[in-house]
RNA sequence: GGGCGCGUAGCUCAGUGGGAGAGCGCUCGCUUCACACGCGAGAGGUCGCUGGUUCGAAACCAGCCGCGCCCACCA
């Protein structure tokens, strides 16, 4: 008996005992000088300020599972961990979690500490010291990340790890910054811009959302002409009235000109084919800005700007028939209604303009409720709005085609989600955002000289060195130039903006790679073999990687591309069952054991969304049991052991030869649900029947040879199972391999057929003969189970009916059926069909 | 409005041209010497609807209905 088995197997505690033997052992740890082929994974770095979830367990032991086959097979994974905590999630959580926030203009308090409760009025800090909170509880966060992972059993080289602002991302994000501004990739503009009035700063097309929100469109005369309108707040930053060429209604007022009520303001009358005349009256007025037809219109007709909303959301002052754009016919009118709207926020000043519009007699209708779709940011809590600012982007409405190319270049599973990316590029209507108005994050390595009024000359940026990268333009000094000068006429001031968190993490293959840090490695691991993540983030992580990607290297950023889905909250669909939503990923794994949890995870195919059913972590804590136990029964008799030559034992060894093959095809198509459940499906055929029908043989009682067959295909077949199990289920696996084994099951090889039936003198045991074999013995069961009588109930005599053929092969396996049976005469009749007659003794 | 996916046993889902399946749940039985976190047996379905292709359709095609996701210029 093997010396590590021991009397009652059991999983508690075995989460913390391998995992912390695979560190100590470094079972998992990348060698960069390998000679194997080497298997790189572009692993997602998760926003370790978001919560840790059940999705996380989910989508990471997809790709875990994945790295473990690999690593079976041969190949050199290297599989990282990054850190996303850069951006505004993880300064919404400081905010909250030590009750500050950022004001730039402070200076840096060298001693400041948060207080212990967060006060209900946020404490003002500097960016640096806002900086330095953001980086404290980061640390926190990767480390309740960390643990998490490793008590997953997640097979990652834990010595490569990175953050999203760390010096190497920085450094790789001003690097890739730099060449897409040299190549003309990259350019800075001012233009009306979305933009989210809580966070101030400039939001993606990526990141928008639409929602469903409650509004009212109201009907407002513009002299005789009446327009409809949802946002009738906008009518001071009116700026033009367009119908469609086509209307009939409206056909011989282009060119002419209308006023505007309240202000008085004369504005054009123009036709646009963008007009739809079926909305609204056909006619709509055109704002700076309400929407991003409005900046199309905009655009198309060269409109002047007469921009009201402020970067706060909130209506600015203005002085009517002063300022340049508000001119108006009865200034003091005009003044008179908007100082009532000046310094509100829209929604408020919609109320305002409601009944001053009603006042005048402008309003020709009630305002109408309605539902429409309103543009979000989508972490935020307000409607977007557009405000004309300067920011930085990357082109990409130039090379949708390329990107859509390289997509063709990927292998994506499941195939459908390629569609989505498709889908996203074909929609893109802007170039990249990449500058946000905030603070944690990479800074853009420039400065701007300042002309003899102190005013920034946008289009002759001061570039950073690549030699001082990463630099924060903000503290440190353009080349040329010392402090002093910065911010005075004549000097220079540094870029105010970071880039978006997408613009760092779309360069994880280069960070994670060691892109111009350390270029041989680089080499070797990209383009990576495989990306792993979720289908909601298509249009922002992968896509954008692809684009850095065919940028920075002329290549796809990987070759395969795998979607997993989402967990789907089976309260939402059965709102009677609230079970109480507290279910933490790591309360899961205790309750359940890591590997339930992954069997679960592995079950949720690709791409596919899965409900959370703690009810297949039991079946997966079932079999995880199950293992151990059968294990335990292959390895827990002391007998002879020898090569396996009975028909039973060779039919065996070839059935299990044939789940290897399709198993491996199946990992190899990345269908790790699949490759679990034939696995599965052998083990229980294994556990039921084969086990049930060696089980006297083995003892050695009839024949020592016999025995040593079976003990010898025993051992096989449990030494490949636990192979096949290990990807999915690895802590019960290297369990069991620790009783009998040296070393790690997760470096053994990947099991061959030729294993399994390598000599040809296996050759000859017929798959049929297992069937026969089952299915008398299925018959025996169901006649004691019919009688009532337990499973070792004798049998006195049993007639089997079947074809010569099967007979035939009943007769080399008879010994064997008879034992598991408790069957004391067997008799075998040739006839048509199948049928066992089963006598009792007592009957 | 466009794209994609899904609709099979009470539940979660597999099954892509020829016997309607698995697990859980349910019923009945069994203290079988690996396992009661177990073992054995059983009940349970007009495979969303309609039409077509085919000798034959849960599967292929068309249309429809329902659910979900992604996207879309929000007057």
């Amino acid at each position: 008996m093997p010396r590590g088995l021991p009397d009652k197997p059991s999983l508690d505690g075995i989460e913390a005992r391998w995992s912390e033997r695979w560190e100590a052992d470094g079972t998992y740890r990348f060698d960069p000088n390998t000679e194997r082929t080497i298997y790189s994974i572009d692993t997602p770095p998760p926003t370790v300020s978001g919560s840790l979830h059940v999705g996380h367990v989910f989508s990471y032991t997809h790709t875990d599972v994945i790295a473990r086959f690999r690593r079976m097979r041969g190949e050199e994974v290297f599989y990282p961990m990054g850190w996303d905590d850069n951006g505004l999630p993880t300064e919404r959580r400081v905010q909250n979690y030590y009750g500050v926030r950022c004001d730039p203009s402070l200076p840096y308090d060298e001693g400041f500490e948060p207080p212990p409760e967060p006060p209900k009025q946020a404490i003002p800090v500097s960016r640096r010291n806002f900086v330095e909170l953001c980086l404290r509880l980061t640390v926190e966060d990767e480390q309740a990340f960390e643990s998490l992972w490793r008590r997953l059993g997640l097979s990652v080289d834990w010595g490569m790890t990175y953050t999203t602002i760390g010096a190497e991302a920085q450094r790789a994000s001003q690097r890739a910054f730099l060449h897409h501004l040299e190549r003309d990739l990259a350019y800075s503009v001012e233009a009306p811009t979305l933009w989210d009035v809580d966070y101030r700063t400039a939001v993606a097309q990526a990141e928008l959302e639409d929602r469903v929100v409650p509004g009212a469109a109201y009907r407002v005369m513009f002299g005789d002409l009446e327009i409809e309108t949802t946002r009738p707040e906008l009518v001071p930053a009116c700026v033009a009235l367009v119908a469609h060429p086509d209307d009939e209604r409206y056909r011989d007022r282009f060119g002419t000109e209308v006023v505007t009520p309240l202000f008085g303001v004369r504005v054009p009358v123009h036709a646009s084919r963008l007009a739809q005349p079926d909305k609204g009256t056909g006619i709509a007025m055109v704002c700076t800005f309400g929407d991003v037809t409005d900046v199309e219109w905009w655009r198309e007709l060269k409109l002047p700007i007469r921009a009201v909303i402020r970067p706060d959301g909130r209506l600015r002052p203005v002085a009517w028939g002063e300022e340049p754009g508000f001119e108006s016919e009865d200034p003091a009118a005009a003044q008179a209604a908007y100082d009532r709207l000046a310094g509100k926020r829209a929604t408020q000043a919609r109320d305002e303009i409601s009944q001053l519009l009603a006042e005048a007699g402008a309003l020709t209708a009630d305002p109408k409720p309605v539902e429409h779709p309103v543009k979000f940011y989508e972490r935020g809590e307000r409607p977007l709005e557009i405000i004309t600012s300067r920011q930085w982007f990357v082109r990409t409405m130039d090379h949708r085609e390329e990107f859509k190319a390289r997509g063709r270049e990927m292998h994506w599973i499941p195939e459908y989600m390629r569609a989505r990316f498709e889908n996203w590029v074909d929609g893109l209507n802007t170039d990249w955002c990449i500058s946000r108005q905030r603070f944690f994050g990479v800074p853009f390595p420039v400065w701007y000289p300042l002309d003899a009024d102190g005013v920034a000359d946008h289009s002759r940026p001061i570039l950073a060195e690549d030699g001082n990268l990463p630099v924060d333009p903000s503290s440190e000094v353009p080349p040329g130039y010392d402090e002093a000068q910065r911010g005075r006429p004549g000097g220079f001031a540094g870029d105010p903006d970071v880039m978006d968190t997408w613009a760092t993490s779309s360069l994880s293959p280069q960070i994670a790679g060691g892109w111009r840090e350390d270029d041989p490695l680089f080499e070797r691991v990209f383009p990576m073999d495989l990306r792993p993540q979720a289908h909601d983030i298509i249009r922002t992580w992968l896509f954008s990687t692809v684009v850095r990607s065919h940028f920075l290297h002329d290549s796809v950023p990987w070759k395969n591309a795998a979607l997993s889905g989402w967990v789907l909250d089976p309260d939402r669909k059965k709102m009677s069952k609230s079970k109480g939503n507290v279910v933490t990923p790591m309360g899961l794994l205790e309750q359940f054991g890591s590997d339930a949890a992954r069997y679960w995870a592995v079950n949720g195919r690709p791409g596919v969304d899965t409900a959370f059913d703690d009810n297949q972590m039991k079946v997966g804590r079932r079999l995880a049991t199950k293992i151990l136990n059968a294990s335990r029964f292959v390895l827990g008799h002391e007998g002879p052991a020898g090569p396996p030559t009975r028909p039973l034992d060779v039919a065996m060894l070839r059935r299990l030869a044939g789940t290897v093959d399709e198993v491996t095809r199946l990992f190899e198509a990345y269908d790790y649900a699949r490759a679990l459940e034939r696995t599965e499906e052998f083990f229980w055929w294994f556990c039921d029947n084969y086990l049930e029908l060696v089980k006297g043989r083995r003892y050695g009682e009839r024949d020592p040879e016999a025995a040593a067959s079976a003990n010898g295909a025993l051992q096989i077949a449990l030494e490949t199972q636990l192979r096949l199990f290990a990807p999915a289920l690895p802590f019960v696996a290297e369990e069991v391999w620790s009783w009998w084994r040296d070393g790690s099951v997760h470096r053994a090889g990947w099991p061959t057929r030729e294993d399994l039936v390598g000599s040809p003198e296996l050759d000859g045991a017929p798959d049929g003969l297992l069937d026969v074999a089952a299915d008398v013995l299925a018959e025996i069961r169901k006649a004691k189970s019919t009688a009532q009588l337990p499973m070792r109930a004798e049998v006195s005599r049993a007639v089997v009916r079947d074809s010569d053929e099967r007979l035939g092969l009943l007769g080399e396996v008879q010994d064997d059926v008879v034992d598991a049976g408790c069957v004391a005469e067997l008799e075998k009749v040739a006839g048509d069909g199948f049928a066992v007659e089963v006598e009792f003794a007592d009957s």
